[in-house]
DNA sequence: CTGGAGTGATTGACATGCCAAGCAGGGCGT
DNA sequence: ACGCCCTGCTTGGCATGTCAATCACTCCAG
């Protein structure tokens, strides 16, 4: 699946196996079974890749199964994006999930 | 980097080593490595992680260097979630908002 | 004080990612 | 026919991801 969707984008870009390697600095033969699914490539590889070929990280990161479509825009982005916030403290997470769960209940309450 | 983040959310949802290995399925001597930065996860215990403390997996994969910086969520993340966020009602938005900024501006001013 | 039950960390072994070297075949010019 | 350069693929081995077993520590009940 993976495998498969790189190769499809390498071909569209009419790139060799060996000219993507020098691209990506990953040798050709590991990409040759990378394409053929016979090895999960790591976060490094993945990455060098969707550069390489000028393909959305996120994209390739859907193929891979990482991403479930729209999960980017799902219920849950609002909490995840709070919880990940690095400019927040700890207090002020927990204060402002607080805040935010409250406003979604009210709501679902009301219908 | 990506390590300490792990941490810092798996702290945050208040669960030990072993509470999220049982979650993950992965060993808690490898999350402990991982989170201590001796160890690069490998994509799919990466996925796992993030389902399992329900961040975001693009969140992750920014910490993890993956989504250079500003291409997809930047500091603006959380702003972005809020407004788009269609459980809230256009007074809550606000509000929130509001609390948000005074948050992060405190935290300027600190230092 | 002693003994569980919890916490995170270390270690040694096995599985897998990844690469350098080399192989087999297909065009194309001589 | 040869030889060259290109293509993708196979293989052996080193580097790294991952786990089972175990350790040291803290805390609290008996």
């Amino acid at each position: 699946m993976l495998g498969g969707f790189i190769r499809a984008q390498r071909q569209v870009a009419n790139l060799s196996l060996r000219q993507l390697s020098a691209l990506t600095e990953i040798s050709n033969p590991y990409l040759s079974q990378v394409e053929r699914g016979l090895h999960e490539p790591s976060i490094r590889v993945l990455k060098s890749i969707a550069d390489a070929l000028n393909v959305s990280a996120e994209i390739l990161f859907e193929q891979a199964g990482l991403i479930t479509g729209t999960e980017k825009l799902g219920d849950e982005a609002t909490e995840s994006a709070i919880r990940a916030d690095q400019r927040l403290t700890e207090a002020q997470r927990t204060a402002l999930l607080a805040v935010y769960r409250s406003y979604v209940e009210d709501n679902r309450e009301e219908g």
